[in-house]
RNA sequence: GUGUCCGUAGCUCAGCUGGAUAGAGCAACGGCCUUCUAAGCCGUGGGUCGGGGGUUCGAAUCCCUUCGGGCAUACCA
């Protein structure tokens, strides 16, 4: 199905043609005065320079070809030069019933050449737990995923583990001390190591720390955690085994805590999983010339001549020789060219890294590890501050883990799902996790990734007005009254609008393919925040303005049930894609 | 210093390639539940779009300048 403005540009353009003016002129836009019409069309105002006529005049001319039209219900001609649109209800109802039908995606048509994306995403740590910090990552992330996907894209989201270096080293240095006698340890070992950890999550979560402290103040065991990295990296057997086992033991956990969040991964892959391509990648760009020794350190000059500002050259390996994050990174697009050759990788990071990526996205084509035409995207996401304005912290001005933050709206939520609800504590217990995550996931969406924007708890608890619950409670409501119908109502038809809150209504629906659009297009989840949002409006504005169960003719009822299924049915796929789900009540 | 992003109602944010009276939500105030979930709906008040220039028939939007703030500025990730 075409997009309901394409169709209006169409009739536009042909209208424009007959009245001599350039088609180029024929644009529509949704109107900014919904008081006098539902779409507008600008044209006519520069048209006039160019031929140099009056605009009302070329207005009007316009305005005369379209006027017959079915598609509208009125065209007028307005003041300097507007063109003001109002669609017919039959048209309007005709479309809508089009998307009904349409069932799988509501009639948006997916891009024929389907790209392959890689989202490199989450950005979690081996052996320390969530932090608030990497909540938007996931979360922008995850819908960006849903987005490209829904768009037609085969898109691979890839967690992209920090799983190499120094931290490595502490946690199998401080795992030594502890218990020296592990096989892990002995050199000389050459059998099978044991396939149970020698470790939980917890002691991994406490063990970390503590060799972090001890680094900074033990300057003989900081020494020993760079040996035992170093030996690592070399690939001394012991300590191999025993990064499997961290992996799969902070995996597991990992999974579990992003599963909570409605975050699901298609790939596992870490740092460490880039590090044997780093050999033969380093090679190459000595040998054809582009990295160079600079103070010591092995680098890749990436300026261009249209810089606003010095753009430090890119380096590869530091002065020492050892691998830094750009290597990683770098060799991290190597693997993905060889198992992938995407079309595409989308890096969603913290915005204060946009430098940085610049220089690796310019090395990174400049060394030919990806085609000139492989297209890197950095979205860059702002800092999730407190209400007072700074990075958002605990109480006690510490790092905020991702579960304590969402088990603390998990209970608040649910204490006011308790308060007015007659549920099962069980019930209400699910619910309240449902609607917590879809006030902290709408709450990060609706604003600009780019943006930092304030962390409210209390807002979000509170959940009135623009925010993920009024949607959830939009969608429930709707639930309900299909429910009480409790009849297939498939049979009938949308029909044409008979009120203005109808209209207005069908009106929202028939956005659907161009939010989707402009959501894809913009790689901007907030766009389709804004949609739902004004959707849940116009139906909230119908349904308190239409008793539907109490109509008595059975076609209008049945009319406004398929009109009910299918801004439910828009509703539902919207916040799926926006990463969370609704409950049956709330 | 240089670069970059931001500055819109008391607060939190929208505002599509410049267009007609700058929009929401919260907060404040006033209405609406014997009728499909009042976590809702309707209404009122609240703005020199940081300031100043410029381009244009027309600027929150584009250009310049200035003030204020965030961030970045090669061996961290």
């Amino acid at each position: 199905m075409k997009e309901i403005t394409q169709l209006i540009k169409e009739k536009l353009e042909m209208a424009f043609k007959e009245a001599g003016i350039d088609e180029k002129y024929a644009f529509v836009s949704l109107s900014n005065r919904p008081d006098l019409c539902e779409y507008q069309c600008n044209g006519a105002l520069p048209a006039a320079k160019e031929y140099k006529k009056n605009p009302m005049e070329i207005a009007e001319s316009i305005a005369s070809h379209l006027k017959e039209d079915e598609m509208f219900a009125s065209v007028e001609a307005c003041k300097p030069g507007f063109l003001n649109l109002i669609l017919s209800s039959e048209m309007l109802a005709k479309y809508v019933n089009g998307m009904a039908e349409a069932k799988v995606a509501f009639g948006f048509e997916k891009d024929p050449k389907q790209k392959t994306v890689i989202i490199d995403y989450g950005g979690a740590n081996v052996a320390k737990p969530l932090h608030v910090g990497h909540l938007r990552s996931a979360v922008i992330g995850e819908s960006i995923k849903r987005i490209k996907r829904f768009g037609g894209d085969k898109v691979i989201g890839d967690v992209h583990l920090g799983d190499w270096g120094l931290q490595m080293g502490l946690i199998i240095t401080e795992l030594q001390e502890r218990q020296p006698d592990l096989v892990y340890f002995d050199e000389s070992y050459a059998g099978e190591y044991p396939v149970e950890p020698p470790f939980t999550i917890s002691d991994l979560e406490e063990i970390y720390p503590t060799a972090s402290g001890k680094s900074k103040a033990d300057a003989d065991f900081k020494a020993k955690a760079m040996e035992a990295t170093a030996q690592l990296q070399q690939g001394r057997a012991g300590y191999r085994a025993l990064l499997k086992h961290i992996l799969n033991v902070s995996v597991s956990d990992l999974k579990i805590n992003y599963d909570n969040l409605n975050v699901e991964f298609d790939l596992w892959k870490g740092e460490s999983d880039a590090q044997p391509f780093i050999p033969d990648m380093v090679q190459k760009m000595k040998d054809d010339g582009y990295a160079y020794i600079s103070e010591g350190a092995l680098v890749v000059d990436v300026k261009e001549e249209t810089d606003t500002k010095e753009v430090p050259p890119c380096m590869i390996l530091k002065s020492d020789g050892a691998s830094l994050y750009n290597t990683t990174d770098l060799a991290t697009m190597v693997m993905r060219q060889q198992e992938y050759h995407p079309d595409s990788i989308i890096y969603v990071v913290d915005k204060r890294q946009e430098l940085y990526f610049t220089q690796v996205f310019r090395c990174a084509k400049k060394t030919k590890i990806l085609p000139a035409d492989t297209e890197l995207v950095f979205v860059g996401f702002g800092t999730m501050n407190g209400k007072d304005g700074k990075p958002f912290k605990t109480r006690e001005g510490g790092v905020m883990r991702l579960s304590a933050l969402l088990s603390e709206i998990n209970d608040k939520m649910y204490e006011k799902i308790r308060e007015n609800a007659t549920m099962t504590d069980e019930e209400a217990k699910a619910t309240a996790k449902i609607v917590g995550l879809s006030a902290v996931k709408y709450g990060d969406l609706s604003n600009q990734a780019s943006k930092d924007y304030v962390f409210d708890m209390d807002r979000f608890i509170s959940f009135e007005g623009n925010t993920g619950p009024y949607i959830l409670y939009t969608i429930v409501r709707i639930k309900s009254i299909i429910a009480k119908y409790g009849q297939d109502a498939s049979a009938y038809s949308i029909l044409p609008a008979k009120s203005d809150s109808e209209k207005a209504l069908q009106l929202e629906l028939s956005k659907f393919s161009g939010a989707i659009r402009g959501a894809y297009e913009e790689i901007a989840p907030h766009r389709l925040c804004a949609y739902i949002y004004d959707l849940a409006n116009a139906f909230n504005h119908f349904y308190h303005e239409t008793r539907i169960l109490a109509i008595e003719d059975e076609k209008v009822k049945g009319s406004y049930i398929r009109l009910l299924e299918l801004t439910r049915d828009v509703l539902s796929l919207c916040i799926d894609l926006l990463g969370f789900e609704a409950p049956e009540r709330m």
